[in-house]
DNA sequence: GTTTTTTTGACAATCCTTTGACACTTCTTC
DNA sequence: GAAGAAGTGTCAAAGGATTGTCAAAAAAAC
């Protein structure tokens, strides 16, 4: 998970990229609203913390820039002391929530967690998670740890299915519709069939799977957690 | 839209109410948060404003009790002038966003309607709740403090038919026409297995049922809230 | 033409539903 | 009140339906 942070002033933005890294995230760091819409482009950072007081490009437009071709990732803003927030405008462009200064460590963390949490089942674009897996369908694989597994293409839309679902059940049907063509056929284990192999792929254990689950009568369902 | 608002100031309670009346939604008022837990069980808002300091129950204990069986809807939080909110408590127990006043007319507009905004595409679609239980349909599940209990299409069904007579009593005859077929000839303990089995999942004392109470020689019908 | 992916069919395992026997409670009648 | 009737709770086990699993054939991709 990568993070973009952008401030003008030097010791806030050490401040806050210190305390976002320790919580396990990679930042991308910009001094101003320039920086920031580039590394936004290069990098597809999954998050923007964005102060509006910046040099060149303020933080509206910083929101405004990124909102024109992605209207999914999340955005805060971060408002100096004593300076007021433009929250309806803020929020008009697209703004998901607003930190105040000065802030603590733990409210940062909960709000950013909190955003990321909403965005999650979004995200129509690249790669995606399910549990402790990142699925990245241009290149059908699936990470986890690290290590990496190849996927078929069928796999990964499957995968895209549960995912886009966020816990609740896809019926059989569903994914026959989606995955295969509307008029198939199925009398046979052709869905099971695939199933089990997914789960031998990615499950630790495919005897008791933890990411497939299945709901009798209806489909599957990802896990909770 | 009807959305649910408690403050235990009565001149902030008619502002904040009646401007989001002028916005076309419906309101529901609570003095404190023991009537706000009260009117959401009775009324589903779509939407919650809980003030935080409030007497009897303030607007973290109500929040917690109403995720205990919905964890969708949103809710929102006010603070007092000088009063700072725990955010991060806030956010563990599932809130969505934070307004402090003083707070203009048109940022409470904002953050209404982007949290419903946010809730929408999330539509859980046709769950509903009994007591502290959430059934969620589509999946087969019903869940109680964050803990699923799994469920058969058919007590699905059966809970549902419950839900939808809320209260009044259900024959014996209504689950058999709902949930099995209506030309179906049952001089057996079908029905009765069914509310066993179903009591055995849902109920904490299934001994002594709670949720699903019998009525003799009629049927049964949702316990007395 | 070889390798990978998908489909199929047979069978096993599991879960859901139904049934029958019996115990228990509540209501009616004497 | 007591006895019987009616209604319901409970259990174990049978029956039916759905899903898991494997090996191998068919199709598609390279």
């Amino acid at each position: 998970m990568k993070i973009l942070i952008a401030d003008d002033d030097p010791l806030t933005l050490d401040a806050l990229a210190t305390c976002v890294e320790n919580e396990g995230f990679t930042t991308l760091r910009a001094a101003d609203g320039r920086e920031a819409v580039k590394l936004w482009r290069e990098d597809k950072p999954d998050l923007l913390c964005l102060d509006i007081m910046m040099p060149h490009i303020d933080g509206y437009e910083v929101c405004r820039r990124v909102r024109t071709s992605d209207r999914a990732v999340p955005i805060l803003f971060l408002s100096a002391k004593n300076q007021e927030i433009d929250v309806v405008l803020g929020l008009d462009l697209g703004a998901d929530d607003f930190i105040r200064k000065p802030f603590t460590r733990s409210e940062v963390m909960a709000r950013i967690r909190a955003a990321l949490r909403r965005s999650a089942p979004r995200g129509e674009g690249d790669s995606f998670t399910l549990h402790d897996l990142t699925v990245r369908p241009r290149s059908l694989i699936a990470e986890r740890d690290g290590k990496s597994i190849e996927l078929t293409p069928r796999e990964v839309s499957m995968l895209r299915l549960l995912h886009d679902h966020g816990g609740e059940a896809v019926s059989r049907d569903a994914f026959l519709d989606t995955c295969w063509g509307l008029d198939y056929f199925p009398d046979s284990r052709t869905l099971d069939q695939h199933m089990l192999l997914l789960r031998k792929k990615i499950e630790k254990d495919p005897a008791h799977p933890a990411i497939i689950q299945t709901v009798r009568a209806i489909g599957y369902r990802l896990g909770g957690a």
